[in-house]
DNA sequence: CCCCGTTGAGTACACTTGTACTTTTTATGA
DNA sequence: TCATAAAAAGTACAAGTGTACTCAACGGGG
């Protein structure tokens, strides 16, 4: 069950598919265009690169094909996050959070996110086994 | 300024290297060695890449060069981070953190050290712009 | 009914990366 | 002094990736 990593590029066809749920290259692409700046036949590229690596399943209609994510986005965001821990901090998470917030300006909303955040781990730590 | 970016392999090398300040091919291999399972030749080729990508500084000594990294661990990492984060967040810390936090099993220590860190962010904060 | 634009399928190609093997140089100990 | 081991230098090569172009098919609007 584990396929071959997903690339750069082919990242940002699976994030547009996420976003609308299912659709035609074309509106891969639409979905995609807005920022970035990827030709259609890239995108195309991208979705047959990752339909042959399992990550897309395709549907006929008509004369297109419908694709839509054949992986949940938190499964593919997970191993890309485990992979990027382990190759830089070891697998360990506080070193990696610390340079997070160490190296970017992190504003007041967002420490008070964080806290609401760790606050919340406590508490789902404290019921561990409560009913 | 801006180098192409650090290879995996390649980070591996550098992660060696920072943890022994310097050292040969040899030296280097041997810090890595132990855990990753990377052939001299291939160390090789990852420290003269990263040479060519100005990463590295050699000195000749004798027979040998003694390289050592030519830009800080702190920037490298960092670097790394936000494209990371970028890719797979569109540059949101939050989304990010919540993720890490969520995907993996969080031990009650790191909560602890999470929220020592979330609280010293609060305080620096209230230091802005106190002398 | 036919042309045109949208799709899908196939092909291309240079650059990067992982992973090494081979050849050359050189200091050093027998 | 000369062989040897270690390091450096050069070469190799397949797979993965970014980035596209071309051509064929087909379905809908004029």
């Amino acid at each position: 069950m584990d396929r071959p990593g997903v690339s750069k590029g082919e990242t940002e066809v699976l994030k547009a598919l996420w976003s609308i749920d299912k659709g035609s290259v074309g509106e891969i692409h639409a979905a995609i265009a807005a920022d970035k700046n990827m030709d259609y036949s890239t995108v195309q590229t991208y979705v047959r690169r990752l339909e042959s690596k399992g990550y897309l399943s395709a549907q006929r209609v008509g004369r297109n094909k419908v694709y839509r994510s054949a992986v949940r986005k938190h499964q593919v965001v997970g191993d890309a996050i485990d992979e990027f821990v382990d190759r830089l901090f070891d697998g360990q998470l506080l070193p990696m959070v610390r340079h997070l917030v160490d190296s970017r300006d992190v504003t007041p909303e967002e420490v008070q996110d964080l806290m609401k955040l760790v606050k919340q781990l406590q508490r789902e730590q404290k019921d561990v086994g409560k009913p």
